[in-house]
DNA sequence: TCGTTATTGATCAAAAGCAAGCATATTGAA
DNA sequence: TTCAATATGCTTGCTTTTGATCAATAACGA
């Protein structure tokens, strides 16, 4: 037999097998073989297998458990992609600060970019519940204002309902958005319902909404809906974003800037 | 093979490589050598490989944590006065810490000295308005939660009225708090009402409350007061501190232990 | 400055891990 | 029972990772 694509392993196996993942996450193969009683290959079938599935990464000598959610990469990987683009997103973005503002600089890592161009500026207050962002601007000019919550790891962005208070009592002039997916129907979706009920609340305390997205978040939806792209009044992209969402989104009233 | 280009490091080992460098942000060849159980030649390729991912930098005899903006200079000289004296008053604190509860951490240096300590435990939940410890603990096991509110530069924590609705919620079991003065006089003072302010918040929201103080601190007097130090149920300092001190404060209930 | 010592990078052979193929065991249906 | 389908275990040849050696290089003290 040469494929064995849809070979149902074991449950019982596979049960224990997660579970360990889960629990350690990461596992060695010898481990396995000692604990489950099986031999080394029908181990790996396994794991190959719930690779397949997306339930496991391999590694070399063993499998460790995958990130909880798919289409969002490990902070640090995230940064490298697109990282041209996401630079000239950031570029343009600093534009529309202005001496004596305030803003919201959300999580993401498009965002991310246009910490260190603010550095400099000192009648400036930023507000942000980006780990990354705060650490980024902790010795620079801006007053940092910081939203507190439930640290959300994968993103190192503060989350949940403790951030609340801090944000209802706060306007700023500017928001500028990140997303992990942007699409004409289904509109701005995030990973996190946490996440998701910040970015929320935050669209709703900003005079203005600046949205950012390179071009591979055009067209992708991700698990949870946060708004839709419409209520940004601009949105910056890259010029490999597909012209028919520019030209819907302009017609709805949106600046669209690429870059 | 040559090309070790994308070379698959044993996920377990990196993950205590990359612990052991942001614990001690300086490690040995050596050290690791003798502590994960492989070759140098091995940890070489590790720290080659992690290097070229940007999460390290390399050098001579070991590696070090990529420095990020956290590092204020103002603050890091803070930290080396009586750098033995705070570690081992922070060694002594973290002793306190059960599986399954929540404490919380002020911003102070003796008690960043605990944030390192506490990185490998997981059932835990940390609270503190210190972007030096959250940025400590990030990455670590501990659930983080972090009160928000305008950045103080000089100490890098959140003060202010903004962290009054965050900590209004919260209720902890431990707070571990630590002072610029400790005087029995004046009581606990500090520099900057704002921070004062916080640290009141604190006092209240604490089943149990232990004051960290390495002798430098003690019959000091700072600008502003914030409690007294017989509101602490615990006081951890050296053995430097003086006895007739030590003395009153038992005599008043509280529990001195000197390190 | 030079010489001494420690650290490094390159190379290579050994060991560990891996995929594929094949034989055997198990299961369920005819 | 017999047959087919599937899962498992074993062997083989190949790839990746590792540890040891050694020359080159960097730090250090006189």
């Amino acid at each position: 037999m040469k494929t064995t694509e849809n070979r149902e392993l074991a449950v019982e196996r596979e049960e224990k097998l997660l579970a360990r993942v889960k629990a350690g996450r990461i596992v060695r193969v010898d481990a396995l073989v000692r604990d489950l009683g099986v031999s080394a290959a029908t181990i790996r079938r396994d794991l190959e297998q719930l690779e397949k599935r997306g339930t496991l990464r391999r590694v070399h000598g063993g499998a460790m458990a995958v990130e909880s959610n798919l289409d969002e990469p490990l902070f640090d990987d995230k940064t490298q992609i697109a990282a041209t683009e996401k630079l000239c997103i950031a570029r343009a973005a600093v534009g529309f600060v202005k001496p004596g503002a305030s803003i919201f600089l959300d999580g993401g890592s498009t965002i991310l970019a246009m910490a260190p161009l603010l550095r400099e500026m000192t009648d400036l207050t930023v507000v942000t519940n980006s780990l990354r962002v705060a650490a980024e601007l902790a010795g620079g000019g801006p007053t940092l204002i910081i939203v507190g919550g439930e640290l959300r790891r994968r993103s190192q962005t503060m989350v949940g309902p403790l951030t609340e208070p801090a944000l209802s009592a706060l306007h700023v002039d500017i928001a500028f958005v990140g997303t992990i997916g942007l699409d004409l129907e289904t509109g701005l979706t995030t990973t996190d319902p946490r996440e998701a009920f910040t970015k929320r609340l935050i669209l709703r305390r900003a005079q203005q909404i600046i949205l950012l997205a390179d071009s591979s978040k055009c067209g992708k939806t991700s698990f949870i809906r946060f708004g839709s792209p419409e209520e940004a009044h601009v949105f910056i992209t890259d010029s490999s974003t597909p012209e028919h969402l520019l030209k819907v989104l302009r017609r709805k009233g949106v600046r669209v800037i690429t870059v």
